[in-house]
DNA sequence: CATGAATGAGCATTCATTCAT
DNA sequence: AATGAATGAATGCTCATTCAT
């Protein structure tokens, strides 16, 4: 086992690195290939063309390799995001920042971002809770933050926190929803079109 | 089977529609209760207190009782939405009810909806295509009419029609997700406060 | 399903009966074959000639077809002995009585008994609990009760009652495991030899 | 290979003695926790703190670690009866001091000898032999040298060899059983009832 | 119209062992 | 002397489907 000591963590060999971002790579591509539905230990590790115990060896199970998943992406997605926010002052323009940085992290890492979307929405635990029940408050703080700023200066109108935060984050994901409909889609060419929709709704009078 | 002459079909008797309806009750609820990837034809019967082949006696399979379902909330909710459509002329007024026909519907059948737009996001056929992939293009022809004409009549700003379109559609569903986290949710409610937030970036001037 | 409505019990069709005793006697074989250790579904569904899915359709999985098997074995032994018993009056003829019947049905059914003896002492729950710290109790009630009254009619010497009771369950347990190591072993024959060697541990001065 | 010229056994060194009683004090605690079923080599690394690997480095594999573990603690028990028995003259006397020189190893290494008799019970070789099948004719040798002397001095009835020997041995082992089902027990006082019980069954008339 | 029975394929997981380092 | 990595075999179990009645 990797290290037998350490519960679930990494345990900081290259080699064990490595072949975890190999097996969660193949999880991307399996999930998106079959479906979080058909993703077994078996497609992955015959993706990976590897044994299906080397999975089982290097993390603690499915779901543990799953979670990692969603773990990494949106780790990623969060830190892209913050930084391009980081970079702008004014509210409006740092909401903008915040789609077109979610829509170029979509356009770049597509397959990462559908995958770790679909495991979010399909994945429940041994209880049958949903895991997006479970994780989505902290991820929507930055942008609640962001829209309580644009309100407290007055260049966004007195809207519902709720009803907005709700209202730009699922208008961002249609953007990668309709990008697999139609893989021709240009998502840096729809967050210019989205961007003066939202703003616009927001903006006062 | 049925009547042999109707392949996958209703064959018109009285208690095969009630036990269609019936099983597709049961579908609705336990995909709600425990997810589309758990919700097993053994669970589904255990659910409905029936026999397991009792479901694929009345359906070809899992499948077209999956589809089934998804076609019977889909259908009921386009009713709706057009009714409520069709009894306004201005396309702004025509896009509110849009807005407020399909919360209204998914305050009053939440279960149904969860249920049908789960499996439509989770079900694949058996060359793994997604479900989501193959039906999407006509249930938002209304609502791309709606926003045509608006747009024709200038009372809406020249948008991409593409990108309005999809944000309206993932604005709505973002209404139900958010009631899902928080069941307390008024959907009405978030529909008086997402109208504006969406009439308000599609206006002119 | 064997009825899906009957939680865990029996549903009375004959042939599920049937197939419910067929499955137990393969069991009984296959541990005695192999070893509870090795008792694999597989390997008893190997020996009934059937699918594996056949054991898990009729039980609702390996623990309760153990401990059936184990009931089922016990059960008739009880009845066995317990008539024995009952056909007497005398205290030491009736632990004669005891100790008779058990070895005959020991005999008689070397195989099961064999079988019931290692899943009792092997067979742990989901929490590494014992099964023989779970169900000795009324096991031993009749045999207690019969040393009791030998007590109280003063023709047992007031010895303790646990340690008396322990040391004929074990001795009679004694003889099977003889049985084992030596089949030629006449447990009818060796039960004479038992009799008078625990009454005259028992008998008053 | 620890030497290569040592197929099986110990090479001599200290660190190596001390790593192999190491580890099979870990086997013996986890065959008592979990059970022989459930004793696999990655709970006894676990339990020991060290590398699964560790131990198919110092043992040829988990059967040359559960017999170690057998040989070890009965051949303790072994020394520590011989002993006892030997400071005794009488037959009667030495019967006695073999049963309380018994239980007094159980009440002192109850954790050893529950799990070498687990093991002894459980195990088979790969032709599915049970292990107590294999090793039972030498440990009693002792205890029929006592019962045929005591014969042939008289002090004991011409009881039948077998039947007496096992009987011996089965209550004894019934001491433990009830010790594990109730652990207060106090297995030197269970002894002292013990011993009258047995030896008044053997007794001349 | 209904259902008990059966089944093979597939599932995640555990296991003892081997091997290179 | 020690161990991290890998693996194939086996485990109990769930599943959708088929079929005879």
């Amino acid at each position: 086992m990797r290290t037998e000591t350490s519960p679930s963590g990494r345990s900081g060999t290259f080699i064990e690195a490595a072949r975890r971002a190999q097996i969660v790579d193949a999880a991307i591509a399996t999930v998106n290939k079959v479906g979080y539905h058909r993703a077994s230990l078996a497609r992955i590790a015959a993706f990976a063309g590897i044994s299906k115990s080397v999975i089982t060896y290097h993390f603690d199970g499915k779901e543990e390799l799953l979670l990692t998943v969603v773990e990494h992406v949106f780790g990623q997605a969060g830190v892209a995001i913050e930084a391009a926010v980081a970079a702008e002052r004014d509210p409006a323009a740092r909401l903008a920042a915040y789609i077109r940085a979610e829509l170029l992290f979509m356009r770049d890492e597509r397959e990462s971002m559908l995958a770790a979307m679909e495991i979010l929405i399909s994945h429940r635990d041994e209880h049958d809770v949903p895991l997006y029940l479970k994780s989505d408050d902290d991820d929507t703080v930055l942008l609640e933050s962001i829209l309580t700023a644009g309100m407290a200066e007055g260049v966004f109108r007195d809207v519902d926190l709720v009803v907005a935060t709700t209202t730009v984050v699922h208008a961002i994901d249609g953007a990668i929803t309709r990008a697999q409909v139609e893989p021709a889609t240009d998502l840096v060419a729809y967050g210019e079109h989205l961007i003066p929709l939202l703003l616009g709704g927001l903006a006062t009078g």
